[in-house]
DNA sequence: CTAATGACAAACT
DNA sequence: CAGTTTGCCATTA
């Protein structure tokens, strides 16, 4: 399985987990911004792919990250759809239809936050 | 090797 | 302005 990920890709994904262990608490990031942080604009489908390989590893909170729109794209893919939304409300972030209220006040981008060595 | 899919995002119509 | 299409990079069939 993931065993024999290139040394390359595993950069990519230890990246974005570096990333997302990074999040504050209460607050949430994109794909695209991770992606972006990485320096692949585009790549903002990897951040996701590299999310759903995070399951097997501890401590990512892969809840923090979410699409452009604030909404819980990958909640699916949690234990149960709902831990996605409880593990945020537990931080203080309010959620709506599965969406992030007030996604702009929380909105944590690695790039500005960060910012590039 | 070609085609299709995906926890996305930006550009185009 | 809303819906549709293309681009990105990697994995699977």
């Amino acid at each position: 399985m993931l065993e024999n990920l290139n040394a390359k890709n595993k950069d990519f994904f230890e990246q974005v987990y570096q990333v997302v262990k990074l999040i504050p608490k209460g607050r949430a990031t994109s794909y695209g911004s991770i992606a972006n942080y990485l320096g692949s604009k585009r790549g903002a489908r990897m951040v996701g792919w590299a999310m759903n390989a995070s399951h097997q590893l501890p401590g990512i909170p892969a809840h923090r990250v979410v699409n452009r729109n604030g909404l819980l794209s990958g909640k699916m893919h949690f234990s149960t759809p709902e831990t996605m939304q409880l593990a945020l409300e537990a931080e203080g972030i309010y959620i709506q239809n599965d969406q992030i209220q007030d996604f702009d006040k929380i909105f944590w981008d690695p790039s500005k936050e960060l910012k590039l060595p």
